[in-house]
DNA sequence: GCTGGCACTCGAACGGACAGAGTGCCAGGC
DNA sequence: GCCTGGCACTCTGTCCGTTCGAGTGCCAGC
């Protein structure tokens, strides 16, 4: 374990790095920060918090700089989050209540997010889930061809053809349309798949066929995690940080683009709290040199979805937590109250 | 007007130049290409070249590289647009065939366009006015609470609330539900309104202020063309020229997060045949170092809407509009299909 | 266990020299 | 009149050596 000096030591190292984007050495060290030793005492504990790997030289004869570890044990246990103040809250509060729906809620979320952290924001649609069913809507659009339109609490619409093994009376239409939204308004969406189980029983043997493939096209588009969608924004900040990655820009593009990777790297974090993955820690490659800032937001007290900001390990922690937090409950609210 | 010599020379400077990526001068230009005259001939020809504005030096004693003005002579006077092989038009037709959805070939369309490309593809949502509507959808969410869904023939949907000055019968709704898709089931945008019109006569006057305010939520949705959205993709493929652009990258990654300064820039292009738009005719400033080639595509003979790539002005102009114009084409086949 | 001192290392910055590429111009040839 | 070869000039990029400063590790002393 290491004294309680030398854990000042590291915290005063991350704070000056973050600040300076420069090496820091002993000397700027005491300077800067009244830790009431000398630069030699300093140096030494230096070695010792190099020798754990807390800390690393870029080269022989510069300053230290954090390694992952370091930042690791910084976040674990020398900084807390930071809250936002007072004013802040209220722009945020304002800026996404004037939200017209759902694309913009999300929309709004994602440019808030980007530009209180100056960082790249990402943010996940509500998902399918845990989310629940308003509406069920099918529409005849052919004799033998329907359209699905599944409408969620959270305001999001799915729409998927059908094609009929059979044709389809307007009035059998009517009465599965009703019969459907009488099991599932209102319903979870991991329950329906127990709601519906029965329901196509109640029909004429002759359109069972058609209630089936309309159930599990419905059933399909629910469990479909897959389609969750997600927004990003605020790519422009990843050119501040062209002075320390210099080439590294181009993978984080890269892996911003593959939705897949994303929503991966969103899923791996925790779900309750706030989830802090550094450098080495994310498994995604090009995703090394950057740390991600996540948590869950949700309409009620459950999470349904995921935002977060991505940005270089070199970051203010926690001030990027504390705008998280803050965009996760504010947006939890919005989403509450629609 | 220029020799068709100096033309040549300055073709072979301007291909030179995208290939090479660096300035180039009179001996190259005459060993790589058979010109069939000295280099002292080219620099003559050079100097005219300059003087009129088509090419210009970096610095005294370096090579030429070609300017605004000279790409945009090589675009409309010199070359011409490369068509894809027929294996690229069969890979192209087959990667889009097997979408499911819209937001799919959409999603397709962007990814392609940036590989064929290799540079930031942008392709536009089908707008909303150029299409037909396919059905519209109304669901009684609470006594003076109507959903409206709009269904496209491009399979887009779009969805509002509707507070109802009034409580509203679910007889009443299916009412006005059955008369509208009367009226508009398969009629262009356009016309919706003047087809609309004498609708609320037809309704108990308890009813009209309802029906009314339905009707005009209805014509918002058609004419919001501010919604249109789009999506880009290829972003990382900037970093390539890094090189070229050294700081320029900024700017333009922030144009593509203004959704807004793109669908403005799209807008500006022309409606039928290719645009080029070369460095500085883009009027958005942070644009200035690139070029955009941008064509509509439609699911008819008509554009619904359009796509294109963005990439640096030192770009291969015949191959990037041939991806651009195979793309469009397939596409609008794709959507007219589904 | 902390401190001041000292020798050492190494990268960044500066500056001069040099090579290479490219130009403009001019006199001569077809 | 146009093309060509030759020549002097200019500029950039690069290489190399020097210097400077920051930072370190180690050690003896308090």
């Amino acid at each position: 374990m290491l004294s309680e000096r030398r854990l000042q030591v590291l915290r005063a190292i991350v704070q000056d790095y973050v600040g300076t984007e420069e090496p820091v050495g002993s000397k700027a060290l005491t300077e800067r920060h009244s830790l009431g030793v000398s630069p030699a005492t300093v140096r030494n504990d230096m070695a010792v918090l190099e020798d754990e790997g807390y800390i690393a030289q870029p080269h022989t004869s510069a300053g230290r700089i954090p390694t992952d570890r370091g930042y690791r044990l910084f976040v674990d246990k020398l900084a807390g989050v930071k809250p936002m103040s007072a004013p802040e809250r209220r722009a945020i509060q304002n800026f996404l209540e004037s939200s017209v729906d759902l694309d913009d809620v999300v929309g709004r979320t994602v440019r808030l997010l980007a530009q209180l952290t100056r960082q790249v924001a990402v943010v996940q649609y509500p998902s399918l889930t845990r989310s629940t069913v308003r509406h069920v809507e099918l529409l005849s659009l052919a004799p033998a061809r329907v359209m699905l339109v599944l409408i969620t609490d959270t305001g999001r619409v799915e729409q998927r053809m059908i094609d009929c093994p059979a044709p389809f009376g307007e009035s059998s239409l009517a009465d599965l349309r009703a019969r459907l939204n009488s099991k599932v308004a209102g319903r979870r969406f991991a329950d329906v798949p127990v709601l519906v189980e029965d329901l196509p029983e109640g029909f004429d043997l002759e359109d069972r066929g058609t209630v089936s493939t309309v159930l599990s096209t419905l059933l399909e588009t629910l469990v479909e995690e897959n389609e969750e969608r997600l927004m990003i924004g605020g790519t422009a900040n990843l050119t501040r940080f062209t002075h320390d990655f210099p080439l590294t820009i181009q993978p984080v593009l890269e892996a911003l683009e593959e939705q897949v990777v994303l929503l991966k790297l969103l899923g791996e974090a925790g779900d309750s709290g706030m989830t802090v993955r550094i450098g080495h820690e994310n498994a995604y490659e090009g995703l090394n040199s950057t740390s991600v800032v996540s948590v869950g937001y949700g309409s009620g007290n459950e999470a349904v979805a995921k935002l977060g900001v991505v940005g270089p390990t070199r970051m203010d922690y926690p001030g990027t937590m504390g705008a998280v937090r803050a965009v996760a409950r504010y947006v939890g609210q919005i989403l509450a109250e629609s």
